[in-house]
DNA sequence: ACTAATATTCAACGATCGTTGAATATCTGC
DNA sequence: GCAGATATTCAACGATCGTTGAATATTAGT
């Protein structure tokens, strides 16, 4: 009975070690973390890491590339349903804004717990001089130019310059948020929290299309 | 001759030391990187790290003091001159906000190597879950509160949480920017880049103080 | 049932880690 | 110029690091 018991469990360990790793890496950065203690984690031997992924660099790259389809799939969705809502006039940057973020609010307010570390490692990653630059570009480029594109038709006057600075701002303040660092829970003394995504969801679109259009409609 | 030498000398090599780690831990991050590289950087023996610090957590944190109240000051200088020239009225959004920035524009613009890895260190720690609540609140909010009573008055109708939500996706545009990953230059094809202080001081408070009023005004 | 393939464990490698105590060089105060 | 303080070097500690090869357990194909 069980047919293909192997290829099934060798799916669940694999799994396993990515889980471990992904919460890991995201709570003390790649080398904050070692093979064993993820490992250690993952209840099984550390070698048995080596057997799955060719180094503990090829783990951290499988970590990231796990969840980074479904997200990118997700938010193309979320843009074109905007499109198609406007078949003849442009969307509104603030739907734009939100179809670039509401698939995180919606991933975190349906399966917290599969994707709240990965989104607090892409905000280390982003800000990361020695990762950021290069992963990020690998990864988003391709999803960031076409919701890029789809600001630009938005804000028809707006400079090729200050829409990138403009998106650039967008990133941080997204990436800071998803990092869920507790800083504004200590700042606000608890008027705030970090994990509160409606919260999110009511304000950061609206903050951020202001400004798209601050700079958009500049002298 | 020379009196003092070794006074003199002992806070040439210890200020050697901090650069080296300052520089090493924006790069790499504070598990990235081994007291051994960095006294090998700092040209020096790998017990006197020991001789001048306490430990390595303790060179981070030496690291992290040596800048933290000259910013601040500068940023509090910035801000009292604003309100010194609103003596009746309140300064505007952006002035405040300008006020925020442009200490690290000036410091940028003027004395570059010293800085530049400093605000990067900072981005890093900002979006880490492990450091950022705790650090930033430690070394960061006396100011931030001070800020923010400031945007207060700016903005009369504000609520609580929208005061505090607008400063946290502020803080993420801001530390992402002063990153500098070389993320925009990708993105943007050479369009724009993360060094261009100009670029940045020309939009960054239009572009966050918009944010500001959106919020503010909202129903 | 037997064999080949797959999954997991055990034991160890050389390298590097943070840290320390003792020895040595250099300068200061008298 | 000498004694004591200060700064720097040398050598080493046990622990942990990433990684590997060989041995063992488990499953798959026939």
């Amino acid at each position: 009975m069980a047919v293909r018991q192997k290829a099934e469990q060798r799916q669940q360990t694999r799994n396993r070690i990515l889980d471990a790793a992904e919460e890991l890496f995201a709570q003390r950065g790649y080398e904050g973390v070692s093979v064993r203690q993820i490992m250690r984690q993952a209840g099984a031997d550390v070698s048995l890491a080596y057997y799955h992924f060719k180094s503990k660099r090829d783990l951290f790259d499988q970590v990231m590339l796990r969840r980074v389809e479904t997200l990118n799939d997700l938010r193309l969705q979320a843009l074109e349903a905007v499109e198609r809502r406007h078949p003849d006039d442009a969307p509104t940057v603030e739907e734009i804004i939100g179809a670039f973020t509401s698939p995180l609010l919606d991933l975190l307010a349906t399966e917290h717990e599969d994707w709240t570390h990965y989104f607090q490692l892409i905000a280390q990653i982003n800000s990361s001089p020695e990762w950021g630059g290069e992963l990020m570009t690998r990864y988003f480029d391709p999803l960031v130019s076409r919701f890029i594109e789809a600001l630009r038709k938005a804000l028809p006057d707006v400079s090729e310059a200050d829409l990138y600075w403009s998106y650039h701002f967008l990133s941080g303040a997204l990436t800071l948020t998803f990092a869920e660092t507790g800083r504004i829970d200590n700042l606000s003394g608890g008027i705030c929290r970090s994990s509160d995504m409606r919260a999110i969801s009511k304000r950061m679109p609206h903050f951020l299309a202001a400004g798209f259009r601050a700079l958009a409609s500049r002298d």
